[in-house]
Formats: structure tokens, C-alpha cells, sequence
DNA sequence: GGATGTGAATAGGTTCACAGCG
DNA sequence: CGCTGTGAACCTATTCACATCC
């Protein structure tokens, strides 16, 4: 099987979520054409989506709700769980910090340089200061850190994450980063995104 | 001239961030593999996306920094800046106004549902309650919106602001929204953008 | 010589369209 | 029938490679 394609992992988490909607309704098939519909997508598109998973539906009765989020959750989720950390405790590492606290994927700790920041809990998850990243990404066996860092330091931080044995990033500086090719890194630069947003939406205007 | 891609304005976007960078160093010339590198693209990559804005720059000397960031300007800036708002203050919403204001792409506007959240300034942003998001976004010429409202509002809460005049959307709600041609939607799904983030980081690691 | 600009080749992703099945 | 699974066609994006210019 060759290698699974970015935009597909992204779909598939995103199907997984629906069938999960789907599960507490107690809708036991869906359609490609459900989910497509759901998701902005094709048919077809989901149909190849669930084509790299593996699974296969039936004809005539679609794919078994169930079935189908137990066999994206054996291609998507480790045995167990890998830790997440959080680096960067400004506003938006604090925002991020609610949002993925009490989720699946949960944040095991947080770090920051600032030492008013530091040595306590929030949301539910201890802060430490960067001093003592390494030992307790070692300890924890983080695997996934998210950056929340000013643009400056995000490269620096980065490779001391790298360092001590994350191999994942999820990064909201500004700044495109280096990392090995046993790494991967994914960039969300808001700044980008929402300028994409404005030019397309100027060309979409009345009188551009 | 066709339509340029997204993947296209995202890089220029970038492309210009980092000139205004060098423009405050005073550097004046700039080659493609110069940004290649900073931008973790290619040389080539970096050419393509100059053609479409249309600048040349010289063999030899390549690019001259101001004349390029300019260009791109002239390219992804409104004439007059779009007005921006952004729906729901809560913890992510408090997080991106921090973020976004005092940018050249500043928010003109807050809105929640919350009567706690409204009627006052945060971060120097007003806050109004979701009642007068018709008539402020039609008097402030507001044209984009930036979503962080909770998933089962977000769909309405668009149709609202497509409905007020806006043309293009931010969303972080983690569902597709529905949106007519005329309106351009950009979806940032912060769970989905994780879960990718950790599928990846464990194919790379030693013991998959 | 060492850049840019760009046609052509390639890779990657999506959609078509249809065989096959229940 | 109306669905799934999938080879093939298509479309989009990236990279190559080289003519061209300072």
C-alpha cells in the first residue's frame, strides 16, 4: 500500500467525527453520498477516502456506521494514545489549551519561558518552564507538540522539541520551519490564511 | 489572465511578509532561492508564483525587494482595506483578536451572543451583542468575518453574515459550512489539523 | 556565469463512468 | 435498480530544463 495522502488523513478524520454524530443518533448505514454531502465533498471522493482505509461497504446498504469509524480509528489512532505537549502559553496557547483539554487527543503539558506563567495548572494541565521540557517529553513520551510561540523562538523551540523526540508539530508561528525527514510539521499561519480570505472575498465583491 | 490558486496567494502572502522583513533591514535584491529557503519551497515554485503577479525581476540582480512586496501588494490588498469582524468571543475568539488587532488587517468588530461578553472593548475591539450584527456589518462595510462559534451555531451564524453582506468566511468551527459561489470560505478544523498531525508524527517514528 | 521566465514533463489529486453485486 | 469499488481520464500543481538576458 503506498503512502496516505495528507488530504486524505484529514478527510478521514473528519468522516470519523460525523459517523461518531451518526453513532449517538443511532443511524447504524450511511452513503457516500451522506457523508459527501456532510463533509463538501463527492461521492466519489469518499468512496477513494474509504478506498485507503480498507474497508469496505456492501452495495444496495452502504457502509455500516460503525464498522467504518472502528476501521478509520485503526489507520488514524496509535495503540496508545501519543502524548501531546504545548509550547507557548499566550493567548492563543491558552485558547488552544481549552479547546483540546478534554478531548481524545489531550494535552499531557504545557511549557513557557515566562515564569509567571509556569508551575501551575491550567485547564487541567500542568505548565512547566522550558527548562525542563526534555525531561518530561522523555518521561511522558510526547511525540506531538503544538507551537504557540512568538515567530522569533519558533525555530529554537522547535529543534529542542525535535531534540528530546517529538516527531510531529502543529505549529501557529508565522514562520515556516525546518525539521528532518523523520519529522513533520504542519503550519497554520493565521496571518495567511486570513489575507486568502480577504483577496478571495474582494474577488467575489460586486466591483472587485 | 486565469484565476490565480489559493496555494498560489497563500505563498505570495508569505512571500511578502518575509520582504517587508528584509525591506527593515534595508536589503534591496533578493534572488527566488533566496525565498525558496526561507519559505521551505523551491526556486521554481517561487518563480511561478511571481509570474502571476506579474513583476519581473532582472537575471543577475534577481528581484528588487520593495518593487516585489509592492507588487504583491497591489495584487492581495483591497483598495481599501475590507472590513473584518469577528463572531464569538470566547476563549479561541479572545485569542485571534488579540492576534489580529493592531495588524494592517485589523478587526473592526466582535459580536457574541452572550450578553455578558458584549457591549464593551476588548483588546480595543467592540464588542456588540449578535442583534446589531445586520447594520454593522452593512455601516462598517464589513466583507469578512472570522468564525469561532461553537459547531452547532456555525452554519446558522454564517448564513446570517452571508446574508449581512459578507463575502468571505474564516471559519473555525469544526464543520464544512455551506456557503453560495459568491462567498469564499476558508475552514480551519483545529482537531482534524491535529489528529494529522499525530497520524504522521507516528509513521515516523522508530516503532510504528 | 548565474540569474530569470517559461514551455514541457511529471506528479498528485479528483472526477468520470462503468462493471459487479446484493 | 442503486449502491460500491476502481481503472482511466482529467485537471491542477510542481518541477525540470533550457533559452534568454544582464
Amino acid at each position: 500500500m503506498s503512502e496516505i495522502s495528507s488530504k486524505t488523513i484529514s478527510r478521514l478524520s473528519l468522516y470519523r467525527r460525523i459517523l461518531r454524530g451518526l453513532q449517538s443518533e443511532r443511524v447504524q448505514q450511511v452513503y457516500s453520498h451522506d457523508l459527501a454531502r456532510v463533509c463538501r465533498t463527492t461521492p466519489a471522493q469518499v468512496r477513494r477516502d474509504i478506498m485507503a482505509v480498507g474497508y469496505s461497504g456492501s452495495p444496495r446498504r452502504g457502509y455500516d456506521v460503525g464498522e467504518l469509524a472502528r476501521s478509520i480509528a485503526d489507520l488514524l489512532d496509535a495503540p496508545e494514545d501519543l502524548g501531546i505537549a504545548l509550547v507557548g502559553i499566550g493567548n492563543l496557547g491558552r485558547a488552544l489549551l481549552s479547546y483540546f483539554m478534554g478531548r481524545r487527543l489531550t494535552i499531557r503539558a504545557a511549557f513557557d519561558q515566562d515564569a509567571e506563567k509556569t508551575n501551575r495548572v491550567l485547564h487541567g494541565c500542568r505548565c512547566y518552564a522550558m527548562s525542563e521540557l526534555p525531561a518530561i517529553v522523555s518521561a511522558q513520551e510526547i511525540r506531538v507538540a503544538i507551537l504557540a510561540v512568538p515567530a522569533a523562538q519558533a525555530q529554537d523551540v522547535a529543534d529542542h522539541l525535535l531534540q528530546a523526540g517529538v516527531r510531529g508539530l502543529l505549529n501557529f508561528a508565522p514562520v515556516p520551519l525546518r525539521v528532518p525527514a523523520d519529522a513533520y510539521v504542519e503550519t497554520i499561519d493565521l496571518a495567511v490564511a486570513l489575507e486568502k480570505v480577504a483577496f478571495f472575498a474582494r474577488q467575489r465583491s460586486p466591483v472587485p
